[in-house]
DNA sequence: CGACTGACAGATATTGACATTTGTCAGCGG
DNA sequence: CCGCTGACAAATGTCAATATCTGTCAGTCG
């Protein structure tokens, strides 16, 4: 049969492929050992659960999500810029696989809501995202003072019907939702209150 | 027998205590009919289908949540105290509700996921009652110009977190939502972008 | 020896026969 | 007449028998 030696990563390619064929519902371990032609057992030497699979799964997306944020941090340029592409970014990325594929956000937003913990650091790495962001901004002077990180949570919060999956069923017509998600991001960055 | 006509705000009352008592998988037209003593068919003379029935109670239920937020909205005062006081409310009371009535919660959850129109007209009398304390705010040279109708969405829409049913699950501790709808509610009265 | 298998027990999901519910309507009674 | 009833068909829900799946582990193979 088959020589190579049964990795990690090629059970979550082997997972990942079956979440997106047949659901989060209709996937099973053995499903995923079938498909490397090993028997379910082995799976369970990599992964002490099913759970566990999944989540490393979903942690394994969540990176390829965040990654490419990560250069609009980074990038130069001003904050006020960088955080509002940040955060489009984010909405588009998040709204796109939620409309090209539902099988894996649906598995996503199912183990997001179960088990805390990966959907938590997920959510964690964004708030520091935005952090680094709008501590930026404050050394540059072009935000007024505060902590950047209670700021960057602030910020996060204020644009979750944009980007939480729990809210997915909102995003109509994308034009529209852009036009609201632009109308949040001014109304945060210009603030209500007149400047005396 | 009962010489009383039957109403179909006496039908109300009975729907809203049977999906009290059993919440709303377990309610069924009969339920209702049995409590108020006639036959399901004369149900059907007052609300053409089940779905149309539980569409009304929740109407008449989200008017109850509205109601209140309605004085805030009137009462005098600088409008960011009052756009805070009202978000604040808006939040406690949605949060409130999930915590102490989770079948009636469910099912107002159910229904405005389901079928679109009820939650839609609830969102829409939401954004209006922040937009009208947005305008009294710009009026009185407090808020900086814009248009209130655009700016009262994006602060529901800014505020989605803390009082959207979907996201209930994210409403751990009362005290840390709390604060942290305050670090959101300030953002959006200040702003980041430092004034010239 | 270490990676893998396959049989196994308990947990979970599927199925299909059965019961309840939804929604309609002809007709009863005030 | 008008409001209500109660019998009914179709849709939906329930439940127990059955099948599949998860997770374990003693044993096989290279």
């Amino acid at each position: 049969m088959n020589t190579e030696p049964l990795t990690s990563e090629a059970i979550l390619d082997a997972a990942e492929a079956a979440l997106r064929r047949f659901g989060p519902a209709k996937t099973s371990v053995v499903d995923v050992a079938r498909a490397l032609e090993v028997s379910h057992g082995s799976v369970y030497r990599h992964f002490p659960s099913k759970a566990a699979l999944r989540e490393a799964v979903t942690a394994r997306w969540l990176e390829r999500v965040s990654a490419p944020l990560e250069d609009v941090v980074t990038r130069p340029g001003p904050a006020s810029r960088r955080l509002r592409d940040w955060v489009a970014l984010l909405a588009a990325t998040k709204q796109a696989i939620a409309r090209d594929e539902p099988e894996l956000f649906e598995t996503f937003h199912q183990i997001a809501t179960g088990s805390r913990d990966v959907a938590a650091a997920h959510v964690d790495h964004l708030a520091d995202q935005a952090a680094r962001i709008v501590a930026d901004g404050i050394a540059a002077g072009e935000f007024t003072d505060g902590d950047p990180a209670v700021l960057g949570r602030a910020v996060l919060h204020a644009t979750a019907r944009f980007h939480h999956p729990a809210l997915s069923r909102e995003w109509g017509d994308p034009a529209t939702t852009a036009a609201d998600l632009d109308a949040v991001l001014t109304l945060i960055l210009h603030g209500l209150t007149r400047p005396e």
